[in-house]
DNA sequence: ATTACTTTGGTGACGCATCAACAATGGAGG
DNA sequence: CCTCCATTGTTGATGCGTCACCAAAGTAAT
């Protein structure tokens, strides 16, 4: 073991400066996107793919990872977002246990009022403020990090 | 109104791994943290000013802004960690309104075991991978755009 | 075909986060 | 003092996220 190794005053320094942006931000956006449209993140999040995909119907097991989301997180949310009338649950053809997510109109047209207002929000807080170097710099940093914890998550169950 | 200006190439892709490290990072720091010592994200955020605190005191208010939490959200947490034995409520002598979030020997306990182990994971997942030269790009970044922010919170709200 | 295992998805319980509403105190100005 | 307002904190409702568990259907081995 032996005394840990704590963070020194730049780590520290960017480790809290990190923990703000994720609060503030993601705070941030939510609040606009709710303000302006009535639309959480999490729906945001899902009504992005299946507007992307052809007749926005996708298979749950595909959305599900297209946005990095289990299957409980992805169920609830099609609940509720099913209860509002943004998307439907449709039985899957090929294989019966699976299930279908379909956007409604009502679900195209607020990804559409929604998405304008939203990407102007993430370009305002963030890329208007960052250099072209700097986005360069983040991108592969953020990469760098993303295998790591891949890689620790592969160690820990190879079988994934 | 115009056209609205979509993220390009470089941007899109920060955009998303910065979606992703949130998601990854977070999930990952939180499950090690709920292994090995019980405690919640939500739990080690407050207990690590209260430990640095003298006697492990602090007014309720001072604890959330060393956080950035509002009140509500403060005010539900340490309900449930005092349900857990991890603080006590108690009075405040110079402002009746006030309350006082005390640290208990089995909060301070929790922090001490929790505290290197979570150190060692953010090292792992983060700067063990990051260089020098990237700690300082990265922390001026999330200052901006932290700054950035703030002045537009002040614009809607000038009075806060 | 039967058994065993995996994949897919849903559910209930609980913790976390935000909002609106409320109560109580403190403080400033009449 | 008293009125008005800001500050401090709590609560209940609701949405979000994870976990443990279950059920149904696919799949592979015997």
């Amino acid at each position: 073991m032996g005394e840990p190794r704590w963070l020194d005053e730049r780590e520290a320094h960017v480790w809290r400066a990190f923990l703000a942006l994720q609060r503030e931000l993601t705070g941030a956006l939510e609040r606009g996107l709710v303000r302006d449209s009535g639309l959480s993140n999490a729906d945001y999040s899902l009504l992005v793919p299946l507007s992307e995909a052809p007749d926005g119907l996708l298979r749950a097991r595909e959305l599900g990872m297209r946005v990095g989301w289990e299957r409980s997180r992805l169920s609830h949310q099609v609940k509720r977002m099913e209860k509002r009338g943004l998307v439907v649950r449709e039985e899957c053809a090929e294989d019966a246990r699976g299930s279908m997510v379909r956007l409604t109109p009502a679900g195209r047209a607020a990804i559409g009022a929604a998405a304008p207002g939203h990407v102007d929000s993430v370009r305002r807080y963030l890329f208007d403020v960052l250099s072209r170097e700097e986005l360069d710099v983040l991108g592969r940093a953020f990469d760098r990090v993303l295998a790591r914890i891949a890689a620790d998550d592969d160690e820990a169950d190879p079988t994934r």
